[in-house]
DNA sequence: TTGCCAATTGTTATAATATAACATTTGCAA
DNA sequence: TTGCAAATGTTATATTATAACAATTGGCAA
C-alpha cells in the first residue's frame, strides 16, 4: 500500500480558493506559534501573495504587488521573505521555472515531489514516501547517501487532459 | 531486478579524466554523424569545457574560458551552444544548481537522474527505469500525465562519506 | 520603566543568469 | 555561382538573486 500524501491536490476549477489562503496561512500561523518563529505582517503578505494561486509565482511579481502596497519594498524585502517562509516549510520553491508555490501541508519537514501542468500553469504537491525510498535506495547502491530530493515533474493534469 | 543503468558514475580520484573527455566527444560525434546534426568547432569546444571534470559547470565560467580563446565570445555564444547540446542530449541542465554537466550516455532520450555531492560537488547519472516508472505511476493517480521528470538528489558521494 | 540587544526591515548597489533583436558569416546545394 | 538557411557575431537588455550597511522594531533584563 502506497504511502503517498497528497499535501497540495489539483484543485477543482469551481473551488473556493479564498478558503486555501486561510487555511494556509492560519497553519503557518499555527507553527509560528508552535516553535517561537514570527510570522510577521511583511512574511503574512508575502505568504498571501504566493498562495494568490496554485500556480508558482515569481519572486519579482510578489515585489510588485507588494510595492502597490508597501514604499521601499525592494529585492530582498521579497527574498528574506522567502527565506524565512521557505526555512519553515511553509513555501517550496520550483527550481525549474524560477517561481515559488506554497505548500499545502506548513511545517511538514522536506519538500515532497511537485506535478506542474504544462497547460494551466498549477502544481499540486505529493509526498510519496515510497518515491522516496526508492531512490535513497538506489542512490545507497552507488554508496551515495541522500540527503535532499529535489523532483519536479512536468506534464498534463487531469483537466487539462479531458480538455483536449 | 532494477532496471538501473549508470550512465556517468562517480569516477575514482585516480581516474584518467582525459578519456571521459575524449570518449563524450567521440560519441556526440558520432551521434551527429547519425543524426545529420552539426558539431561545430564552438560546439564541440563548448562540450569540451563542459566536461573539464565531472563538477557542474556555471555557463558563465564557459564564457570566461571560450573569451581567452575567441573574440567576441558573449553570452549568446555559450547559452546557444548549450541548446544545441541539451537538445541533442549531450549536456544536461541542474537545474538547483543553474548549472550543466556532460551526459556520459550522449543522446539517449530525457535525462536520468542525479545523484550531487555537496561536498565535491562531482555528480553521477543515472538513469533508473523503476524510479520514472514509479513516479508516472503515482502521478497517474492523480490523474497527471508525466511527460519530463527533474530529479537531483544532494548528498555524500561514497568517497567523501568515507573521508569523514 | 528604561535602555539594551538581536531580529527584522529599509536602502542602495551590484552580481549572476539568461534572452531579444538584428547583422554578418558560413556551409551547402540547386 | 549564387541563393538560402543555419550558425555565429554583436549590442543591448531582461530576469533572478545577493551584498553591505543603516534604521527600526520588539522583547526583555536591570
Ligand atoms: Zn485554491
Ligand atoms: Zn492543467
Ligand atoms: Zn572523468
Ligand atoms: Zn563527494
Amino acid at each position: 500500500m502506497p504511502r503517498q500524501n497528497v499535501l497540495s491536490p489539483f484543485p477543482q476549477s469551481s473551488h473556493v480558493h479564498a478558503r486555501c489562503l486561510k487555511v494556509a496561512v492560519g497553519k503557518a500561523e499555527q507553527a509560528c506559534r508552535t516553535r517561537g518563529a514570527r510570522l510577521t505582517s511583511l512574511r503574512r503578505r508575502v505568504l498571501e501573495l504566493v498562495w494568490r494561486s496554485h500556480e508558482p509565482v515569481k519572486a519579482y511579481d510578489i515585489l510588485d504587488r507588494l510595492r502597490a502596497e508597501r514604499r521601499g519594498a525592494a529585492p530582498p524585502t521579497v527574498y528574506r521573505a522567502l527565506d524565512f517562509l521557505r526555512e519553515e516549510g511553509f513555501v517550496h520553491k520550483i527550481e525549474s521555472l524560477n517561481a515559488y508555490v506554497g505548500c499545502g501541508e506548513p511545517g511538514h519537514l522536506g519538500s515532497g515531489q511537485f506535478l506542474i501542468c504544462r497547460h494551466c500553469g498549477e502544481v499540486a504537491e505529493i509526498d510519496d514516501g515510497d518515491i522516496a525510498a526508492l531512490i535513497a535506495d538506489r542512490a545507497r547502491q552507488l554508496g551515495f547517501a541522500s540527503e535532499r530530493q529535489t523532483i519536479e515533474v512536468d506534464g498534463l493534469c487531469g483537466d487539462c487532459r479531458a480538455a483536449r
